[in-house]
DNA sequence: CCAAGTTCGTTCGGTTCCAAACAGTAACGG
DNA sequence: CCGTTACTGTTTGGAACCGAACGAACTTGG
């Protein structure tokens, strides 16, 4: 390496059940500093990088044909799974803030997926619907959305994946709010 | 329930390894498609929630203090793990295209946290760095980051970490191209 | 009934995203 | 040496993100 060179992360792992060259190297770097919670940081950094990798490939092979956002894809699906949504909920399903829907249902709109209402009975509130457009579009995309879930999940047996759902559900869960003392510091 | 109420997906489980309620009303309402694969939904799908989950209540909590951006984050923390690097290396940690790094380079610069500079021996090539400001900030920052991924960690016991973290990193190679078909079709 | 407080969806300014285009630099091969 | 190909980071246009602000509608309590 001359002097020029930059350090790139290393990337292979001996075994899946300890830690990578690079969660290795990160570990050494940071080590100056104390009290790190090693074990959380690669678990957690690997749930996201898990997250990034496989949104990345869906949003490219699948959801760019259509150019929909993962919000937009999102979006859909809730109303095909749920029905009409007021938006404060729809937002809170996508996990993205009202804002940022009103500026994605405005995309949908126009391409027809979606109409937006006025409540019956609550001035305040918008409903929002999904047109028959919008369900070819979803009924179209979300196998093919699957089909990338399924190549995801070939990665482990049947009884890791079973593990794996156990394990991301109870952490869910936690986060969410049902159990975490940061949030009740709040 | 009136006719002018809509439904809202439910979110509460029996057991970890059995589907939450929402999940069990997904299948059934996406059960008029044929070939989903529901244990692969589940799994990926409780990963990107998670990984949402977390991003946002650390992008909340900790980055949003300083006003960093998640991907502002992760730049400085590859910069202070591995030393300068390369946009185009930087923009491929951050999981961001070379452009989008643009920006976000250009909002650290102006804050006096990074500084860009030409290569040396190849004119084409600009070199990131991490100034003594930038330094600082990520120091007191990582610590706050870390003890958010200790908290969510806490949902597990230990033996469960070591296991998610083993079948996530499983995962991670799998979709990163280490044996997916679908990337050698294409 | 009415003022004060709360909630709603939209707008706004700034930033982060993408893909595509671009100008500059380097590598390659005749 | 030079034309062609490939690679670089930045710019561009459009869309997705945020938090804050806003005006309209609703709720609450005296």
């Amino acid at each position: 390496m001359s002097s020029n060179e930059v350090a790139r992360p290393a990337r292979r792992a001996a075994k899946w059940s300890e830690p990578t060259d690079r969660e290795a190297e990160v570990a050494a770097r940071v080590g100056e500093l104390h009290d790190i919670d090693f074990p959380a940081m690669a678990m957690v950094s690997n749930v996201y990088r898990v997250a990034n990798a496989v949104r990345a490939r869906v949003e490219r092979e699948v959801l760019g044909v259509d150019s929909l956002s993962w919000t937009g894809f999102t979006a859909l699906f809730v109303l095909w799974v749920w029905g009409p949504q007021e938006t404060r909920h729809l937002a809170e399903e996508c996990g993205v803030t009202k804002g940022t829907l009103t500026g994605v249902l405005t995309t949908l709109e126009k391409r027809g997926w979606v109409v937006r209402r006025p409540h019956a009975d609550d001035g305040r509130l918008v409903v929002v619907s999904m047109t028959a457009a919008g369900r070819r579009v979803i009924r179209r995309v979300f196998p093919l959305f699957n089909r990338q879930e399924s190549a995801v999940a070939d990665a482990l047996t049947g009884r890791e994946r079973q593990e794996l759902t156990r394990l991301l559900r109870k952490v869910l869960a936690h986060v969410e709010g049902e159990g975490s003392s940061a949030e009740a510091e709040a």
